[in-house]
Parts: structure tokens; sequence; C-alpha cells
DNA sequence: GTATGTACCTGTTTGC
DNA sequence: TGCAAACAGGTACATA
């Protein structure tokens, strides 16, 4: 599942991959990646033709293409969302949804978006080369120069629900998804039930912190990756997942105190904790 | 503005 | 063996 380490993998894969390279062709082979454009699939294609993209960028978990001419082609991977790039000659890899061939220099290439589950898509941004209209509602995330931990911290502590919720609410905070979420309460033995304005601001700062590190640590290992729906440009899986200390680890020993984690269904997602030393606060 | 629940989507796993 | 249900979960949207 891609979260902001893996997106911005990708994001770091791209770059090279397609900047300054002019989109020759595009070919969209499910219409579902591209229902935000109002236009249709085959609108959506035409339009893209003859653009030349610049330095891919990244807020939180979305993506976005900037081309020179000031609009931008917009990216979110949602679970299963992959970029390739390929010869066009290439057998197509299962799921995959949309074709871009792209030529320039080292000759043409063809990027190609794969998405087994389709919650991830693509669009296209007028005039959001620099912050995509569609992204603008999106919180700074923790690897941006402008976030401002103490800020967020203020914020977090004012919200009534439980801190889980509010560590992947994106317009408070944004990149952080199950798994960090997971990752980073485990580290700071907090149960992600704990209501958020039960923290001081000096705890709330310091899971602020501790999210950076564990996704700073993913990103350093290529990210984290379970099974082949996330891999990077090349196809290639990150090594985070062996390291994970909470997520996924129901019924295995704690790496901290060696109780068994237990895992807690939690707004429409799952959770896993170690029911000794990440007790529920009441607040 | 804030909080919460649900739909979307498909391959894999689990249960009967 | 075969089918159905559960599960994975990020975001948009509706509702309160």
């Amino acid at each position: 599942m891609p979260e902001l380490p893996e997106v911005e993998v990708v994001r770091a894969g791209l770059a090279p991959l397609v900047s300054g390279r002019r989109i020759a062709a595009v070919t969209v082979l499910h219409p579902r990646p591209v229902r935000s454009w109002p236009g249709g699939a085959d609108d959506f294609a035409s339009a893209l033709v003859g653009r030349r993209f610049t330095e891919p960028r990244r807020r939180g978990k979305f993506l976005w293409l900037p081309f020179d001419d000031g609009d931008a082609m917009l990216a979110h991977l949602g679970m299963s969302g992959q970029f390739r790039l390929n010869s066009a000659s290439d057998p197509l890899a299962a799921h995959t949804r949309v074709l871009l061939d792209l030529v320039g220099e080292g000759g043409p290439t063809q990027l190609r978006f794969v998405d087994q589950r389709m919650f991830g898509g693509l669009g296209l941004s007028p005039g959001g080369a620099d912050l995509p209209r569609e992204v603008a509602h999106i919180a700074r995330d923790p690897f941006d120069e402008g976030f401002d931990t103490l800020d967020v911290a203020h914020r977090l502590v004012r919200r009534r629900t439980a801190v889980k919720r509010a560590l992947l609410d994106q317009t408070l905070v944004s990149g952080i998804g199950n798994i960090y979420a997971d990752e980073s309460l485990w580290r700071e033995r907090l149960h992600g039930e704990t209501p958020a304005d039960s923290l001081t601001v000096r705890k709330a700062a310091s899971l602020l912190r501790t999210a950076t590190i564990v996704m700073r640590e993913a990103l350093a290992q290529g990210g984290t990756s379970f099974d082949a729906l996330y891999v990077n440009v090349n196809g290639t899986s990150g090594y985070f997942g062996r390291a994970l200390d909470a997520y996924g680890r129901e019924g295995l020993p704690c790496r901290r105190c060696g109780t068994p984690m237990v895992r807690q269904a939690f707004a429409n997602r799952s959770s896993c904790s170690c029911p000794r030393c990440q007790r529920r606060r009441s607040g």
C-alpha cells in the first residue's frame, strides 16, 4: 500500500525518466483510472498528447507531473497503482490501465499506469503545475520544508476523535496511511483509540516526529512491500516490510515486551498493537 | 468547520 | 470441490 515513502520512491524514480519528454500518444485501456476527467477517456487521451513533462512533484500521497505549459497530469496510486517504464513492444503486465508513449532524449519509451484495484487514477489539472487545485485541500506532509510540527501538534490535540483517526486525516497531516500510523503509535506506546484531545502538545509533537522518522527509515530502504502491489518504476520492491514492528504482526510477540500483538477493527481498517505497552488511555 | 459512515474496486483467503 | 463472504484500505462524498 503506497504511503508517503512509497510515493516518494515512485516520484524520484519517475523524475529522470519523464522530465523533458513529450507525450506522443495516450491509450486508455480502462476508463476507471481517468474517471475524474469529465470529458471521458478519449478526451483525456487527446488532451495529453503533445505536452512535455517537467520534474514530477508530490504532496502527501498525491503525485503530479507538471507540463512545461503550466498544466499538470495528476496521479494517485490508491492502493495498488504503479508506474512502469517499458518499451512499447514489451508484453503488458496484468491490470495495465493507461499507456503513455513518450518521445525525447534516449528514444521512445512507454510509461504505463498499472492498477489492480483501481482506487488510484490519473487526471489533468489545468494550471496545476505549481499546486493542482485537486491537491490544495491536502495538508503538507512531514517531508515538506514548510511542515510545521508544532503547529500540526496544536491542531491535533484540538481534535475530538481518536489519535489514529487524526493521524490518517490528510487535511491535518498528509502522507501517513494505516501502516505508518500503526508503526508510529507502537513506537510512541500509544493506543490508536486514545482521544487526540487527551494528548499534550509535547506528546503530539513527539508522535509526529516519530512518524517522520519511521517514514524516513522506510524511504531509505525503498519503501514497504508485502507483495507485488507496490513496486518502483523498475518493478522491484522495497525492503522496509521486514522492519515493521506493528503492522501485520497479529499474534506475533511484541518486539519490546514479547506479549502477543492483537488486531482490532478500526474505522473500516485494521489496527495492530501491543495490548501491554500500548494500553488505551481514557484521557 | 468538524466528525463519521459508506461506496468504490478486485484478487486472495477463509469458511461453510 | 465449489461457492460466497470477508478482507485489504485511500479518497470522495453524503450526512449529522
